[in-house]
DNA sequence: CTTGACCTTCCCATTGTGGCAATATCCATC
DNA sequence: GATGGATATTGCCACAATGGGAAGGTCAAG
């Protein structure tokens, strides 16, 4: 199957299929006219990076990811620990957006949203610090 | 007063001043010897982007709020609209990371992290969809 | 043989920040 | 006046992940 089709059946745009070869993360054979061909295989792989980018990991993340799920032997203690550490991550991440959020929704309601000038957001942002 | 300076008394590293003054956030004056100078008025500006950097904005949302901030006469009802676009904005991305968050976690609470092979998360990212 | 759909590679843009390199300038010390 | 260290200048490259588009090759149907 074409470069297309393996879009179609993984979710994952022709674009991203080959910057993730481009960065190894797979591998396609060649057929004569040097289009791309790919196996159940190979769409299974494609599905399995779009649903761990759906997580948020990041393509080095997914690296590793790859290679446990490759490795028959590996121990899950690994993957636990990759995702453990991608949880911790998000978290952080998500705590510092909603920190912002409620910063500046506090400072939103102080402000009156006519067509006064007088503005509490804009006085927070020119505070000197 | 010099970039060096400014960037001490901004919190503002030289590189991004530069890049600010590049996509024209600010404009610097510049002395004979070619070196930017700058007034405390720019030190206010600088800080004025610093803490709307902290609050999550983005430089375009920021080169509007500075304008608004420029002009006396603006009504707070613009400022406040911008800020509650940015709360929803900052709200959604938090929302997203804390689902992929509460999502993996609970893959993880299935694994079971040790030395055997079997490992829910793999599975989950390796299904058929 | 033409047309259109599909494939190829390569380059550019995004967002915000950092780093490095080559070069110029200032200032203080010898 | 010369030397050196700190500071300035510009410009290019890099990140992560993705999209867009151009210029060209290939294939299948009509």
């Amino acid at each position: 199957m074409n470069i297309g089709q393996a879009s179609t059946r993984s979710g994952v745009s022709a674009k991203m299929i080959r910057h993730y070869e481009a960065i190894g993360l797979l591998a396609a054979l060649r057929s004569a006219n040097g289009y791309r061909v790919y196996a159940e295989r190979d769409i299974a792989v494609l599905r399995f990076i779009r649903h761990a980018r759906d997580l948020g990991f990041p393509l080095e993340d997914i690296r590793r990811l790859l290679a446990l799920w490759r490795d028959r032997e590996r121990a899950s203690a690994e993957v636990k620990h990759l995702a453990l550490a991608h949880v911790a991550a998000l978290e952080t991440k998500a705590d510092s957006l909603r920190s912002m959020a409620d910063s500046l929704r506090h400072l939103a309601a102080h402000c009156h949203g006519d067509d006064r000038p007088d503005c509490p957001i804009l006085e927070d942002l020119a505070r000197k610090e």
